[in-house]
DNA sequence: TATGAATGAGCATTCATTCAT
DNA sequence: AATGAATGAATGCTCATTCAT
């Protein structure tokens, strides 16, 4: 069984495995079909473009782990029990998709502006974060920028992996600490999931402005 | 004074804002040029080749960055002093130096196999934030994870502010989230500064493990 | 009855049709397999490739529409009869095979040079028109000259049509101006039909030397 | 003097000349800058594509003729002596520009469509034919055909010279011709420049049709 | 210092042609 | 007879780099 993958299976696996390595503009459509065993004419039997080749697999996986983590979220009412098993599944799901991982983190920078004016990756992911916190903690802080450091301490930990600086598989070495942060979170309360308390919340915000 | 800059200083800033804005690969020399307003051969006069001017640029405006953190950082004793005063010195520097900012940040990503197996840049900020963080953090969690959240916590921001995702001078608003966050943690304590409590702290990474 | 065309015949039509639309060169096999609705390595079926194609079904259309005022021309003795009723022939023939006759026009001039030293298509129409036209004129004007003075005269014509400068059918609109003009010519006597005057027939060329 | 073309006039001399040879798609741009004795890529310092290189070159060059052939229709009251004198002219500067010339009637062909509904060749032409010859001669034929067949056998004997059917110079062997032929055309009158006879002129027309 | 014409290797892309099925 | 996936040489074009001035 799947004795022989296809020339559009070979062709998908090589540009994620190349464009992850190199970045979209530095991998080359030879350096792609040779890694793929393939022509380099064949790429554009099933694709328009180079551009057409990398946004249209940045768009299928980007969606695939988007609802993954969507369908984890919605596994929880709490907000912070949410934040901890999304940020769990994400780790789980980079350890087991480790090239597609790395290919979605360096696509992200690079298709950034051929992409952002429309349905663009990031309002999709902060969608997705926003609906993780929940309105709660937005009144705690701004809400662009408290998902911008909440999806930069989870992501900056898969790129350095990506890049060699952390070895190893995440999920097992993370799932503790996101354990403890969540510990601290809830021990610290004002971001908590009982509730709501508009005072302490502020009373936590302004404490050290005193 | 200094009525007229000279041909490198208007190729160094042309090419800090024409690769900030397109990248280290989509920026051209014609471009870099055009922008300088000089010739396109000038630019080889001060540098061997393209990537020569962008890693040089790179360092020498990293290194920029880095020792004034350093220097903020060696002004406290506390820890979480430090990082909130680290922290805040970072986003001050971001908002007077936004086209240095935006460079330096697309460049991290580009340079990263290039420069990564000799004095790379990663290696160096996690080599201030350890000295930032101290090693009474990393008893409690691995340094190598630990500060790469922190860094994406941080970096994020300033990243989503680059591609306009975040409107406005970042300093006057991240400056009562960092101070608000420090208060946070300097409550749920195990991560403090008023000494390293090393049963404190297991206690508070294993509490879920129990 | 022949109620499926068979794969050749969808070929040569759409060959045809392309061809003439885009010219050889700009015809690629593939519109050419799509427009037919067969597979494009059909093609190679029949044909040994596309130059194979585009010159067999050129030389056999252009055979027949020689035919055709090879035999219309037979019918008169006349030659200012002849070129009366072959150019009539011809615009009829026009009217009545739009494509063939926009494909023969645009190939008449790529394929100039891979036939010319053969059996090129220039020869044999000149052959035809010296048929027609009758060694009587040829006194009075150089025969390379004169016929493709005359031909261009015809084709223009065809061609302004086939590129929408002249509108709707040429036959009814060619009919009276070809009368007209035999009419002059006739008039004008020296290139006539009555017979040879070589007395005449130099003094209307070399009157201008005087 | 002249001592060395520049870069832009070799490109534009093998360009004319490789483009006439081959027609415009089958000219490489290797070609032309081998011709040229020039590399590839300085074709693109002085123009922005290929087409670009052809369409300014066709549109250069036939604006050139055209303004030679309006001058000298100016210079004639007589609508026969316009005709007479500027078909002259024309076979002169081919003679004289015999690279150029197959050049323009080869991409006249080739650019028919990318032009046309601008300010097109054919538009052109036909008007200055027009303006030589003249209101009164289309009350005998339609303009638009008249003119066609007069441009067609002026320029198919350039065609053929062109593609080695007709030897030699052209104006010295179609001088006398068209003086011969002018001098039919003012002895049978109705197509003259001593006034319109429109009785006349129907009766030509009408002769045969009785 | 400074210019900008000139280079040429390298890139994405096209397309006639082949061949296993 | 017919398909269409696969090929690869060739094309137009880009751009970092050189060099005569």
């Amino acid at each position: 069984m799947s004795a022989e993958p296809s020339g559009l299976e070979k062709i998908n696996k090589a540009a994620i495995h190349v464009m992850g390595l190199r970045g979209f503009t530095q991998a080359t459509t030879h350096e792609i079909s040779k890694s793929a065993g393939v022509s380099e004419g064949l790429i554009y039997r099933y694709y328009q473009s180079k551009l057409d080749l990398g946004l249209k697999l940045f768009r299928e996986h980007y969606q695939e782990i988007l609802d993954c983590l969507k369908e984890e979220s919605s596994k929880h009412e709490d907000h912070l029990e949410r934040l901890r098993c999304v940020a769990k599944a994400f780790y789980s799901w980079f350890d087991e998709n480790t090239e597609t991982a790395r290919f979605l983190i360096r696509m992200h920078h690079e298709f950034l502006e051929p992409i952002e004016h429309k349905e663009g990756p990031m309002h999709m992911l902060n969608a997705v974060l926003k609906d993780i916190l929940g309105e709660a903690m937005f009144q705690l802080f701004p809400s662009d920028i408290f998902s911008a450091m909440i999806l930069g301490a989870i992501l900056q930990v898969a790129t350095e992996s990506t890049h060699g600086q952390i070895k190893g598989p995440l999920a097992p070495r993370m799932g503790p600490i996101i354990d403890a942060l969540a510990g601290f979170l809830a021990q610290a309360d004002p971001i908590g999931s009982r509730g709501t308390h508009q005072e302490d919340s502020n009373a936590g915000v302004s404490r050290h402005d005193d």
